[in-house]
DNA sequence: TTGTAAGCGTTATCAT
DNA sequence: ATGATAACGCTTACAA
């Protein structure tokens, strides 16, 4: 038995301002929403007795009641690699600047994805948007199969899976272009520092390079696998790769597949090999992510577009419809110094 | 009129469940639950049928009716410096693992915390955890009137006002061992370098430090202030700043109030003042971000206890009651090459 | 241990 | 333009 006139401690509801307005409670709610048929004159009496009440909708209730929660989940995962920061950094403020909750969900591993993914949908987010490297399809076909989850996007990297949005950079055209500038400024002896396999076929970033220089130079060059893009890892693996190749493949360049691999290839190298950069070796990255422009380091690297794909991905999140297939973005190449 | 038997694309509720295995929607309920008292063999109906039908609770509808929605808000700002990239990991992570959602807010600037609050109060978040520089006393006002944010809590850094909880590393403690540790090791002329001002006197770091170091050499060392806690920021106005300083006051030593600072100073010294670190001029930082161990810098730092933190973060939150007051973590001495 | 009634605060839908 | 009805899917009482 709720006493309607104990106001003590009670959240402000819909129904009191409703009656402190004059108005019914569905009048109310038109108030806050933005398309709703109602006259100015109501919108003003409710607003202010709002005001004065201090009452907010209650999201909880309107998601309930809507079956639209205005929550978009982002599903992380190698919060090693500083790019990470400014992936975060800008979807959750353009989903904010949208109206949409950002649930952070960080998937720990592979095995860890479907049930993040679970928890995402118990929440009954609008959308998931996966930035993360340790998914695979099981992962998708998991999100597939729960029904809750409406729109499942694949952020910054391709998607294997035909049913699912994908919003990445144009990798196969960067690491073209990365090859020819490679070529066009005199390397002649490349090495590909790649990520983990699994992901790193995804990517495309390696195959395109390889493939690429083989098209130009007749042979496809070495490649260094890194198990993680963690800058020590990155260091550890080329401090043991390199000296163990024959001196006639001494590299001149290290084409990496992130920023994360070439900034620890770069201390590997000068740290641990003694060789200079660009003097000895040059090094190639991809992301530009902040350090990559720091004198440190001075990386020449690829800049993903994050305006444009950012911008697409709020596209895709406003679709009525539900949108599929690849939305991708070149990017251009920043010449620093390492090459 | 919604067709009971028509299941076409309709979400499995706890009704479905309860029918299939021949109980009431409230028995399903209570096999969901933890503590609930319920018959083993009831659980086990109950979840054998929720398995077939693919059902799991609705998170959305449970917050509504329990009021409480284990959603924990995550308010950050200053994106640009990469130790937030260990705390959202880290957060995010403890959050995920006691059964918390992370909503992440990112406040743009020091106006928008206020309504960043809003936001996490309208989805009824059982706490709002912020961490961040821009926000100020008006933010913890706003935060208390907003009726819904049931737990307010200051981590990384000590909270204006008394109401609220702040979680945070001893940075008292911390800066007067930095001071011991530079007296010891023979630096006679050290740099602050501070953040903006507003929050730096939060900190405590800087008037820490100058305090300290009047005490042992009766002269206070200058400082260096940088508008934000940005790499980039702290290079140009280190770059600016030292050539100004009479040739008797040329330090010997930088102290950072963080290492985003110390990095971007680092920068300075070594690219465009053409100084030796740490051989014409050393460099203490703050916080031991991943970059801090990086050959590139090699930077003696402070550790954060970010663990302890964690944890501490944690029980807080567990906790029936509204507890408040500080909770202070010691962390430790990192040393490096820098200094 | 299990079932029942009464909400939680909103919105979709229809009626006026 | 506004009001009324019936959900949304669950939980907290309390009764059996």
């Amino acid at each position: 038995m709720t006493d309607q006139t104990d106001l003590t401690d009670r959240v402000v509801t819909a129904d009191d301002v409703a009656t402190a307005a004059g108005v019914s409670r569905w009048t109310v709610g038109r108030a806050f929403r933005k398309d709703a048929s109602i006259s100015e004159k109501s919108r003003k009496k409710v607003m202010s007795a709002a005001k004065s009440l201090g009452y907010l909708p209650d999201l909880l209730a309107a998601s309930l009641a809507s079956d639209r929660s205005n929550l978009v989940a982002l599903l992380c995962d190698d919060f090693d690699n500083p790019h990470k920061l400014l992936v975060l950094e800008r979807l959750s403020r353009v989903f904010r600047e949208e109206g949409w909750g950002t649930l952070l969900v960080n998937m720990r591993d592979a095995s860890d994805a479907p049930s993040a993914l679970l928890a995402a949908s118990q929440r009954r987010v609008d959308a998931a948007v996966l930035n993360g490297t340790w998914f695979d399809g099981r992962v998708m076909r998991a999100a597939l199969g729960a029904r809750r989850v409406r729109k499942l996007i694949v952020f910054a990297r391709t998607s294997e899976s035909p049913d699912t949005i994908s919003i990445c950079c144009d990798d196969v055209g960067a690491l073209r272009e990365i090859a020819r500038y490679a070529d066009d400024r005199g390397y002649r002896s490349p090495i590909f520092v790649a990520g983990p396999d699994t992901h790193s076929a995804i990517l495309r970033r390696k195959e395109t390079f390889l493939g690429e220089w083989k098209a130009r130079h007749g042979r496809q060059p070495p490649c260094i696998h890194v198990d993680h893009y963690s800058i020590p890892l990155a260091r550890a693996r080329v401090r043991e790769a390199l000296p163990g190749l024959a001196a006639a493949r001494r590299p001149d360049l290290l084409v990496c597949e992130n920023d994360a691999l070439a900034i620890g290839a770069m201390d590997a190298l000068r740290h641990d090999l003694g060789l200079a950069v660009p003097g000895d070796v040059a090094v190639i990255g991809f992301d530009d992510v902040g350090l990559a422009s720091s004198p440190a380091y001075d990386l020449t690297t690829w800049r993903q577009p994050l305006d444009a794909m950012a911008a697409a991905l709020v596209d895709v999140l406003r679709a009525d419809h539900e949108p599929s297939g690849e939305y991708v973005f070149p990017g251009e190449l920043v010449r620093r110094g390492s090459a």
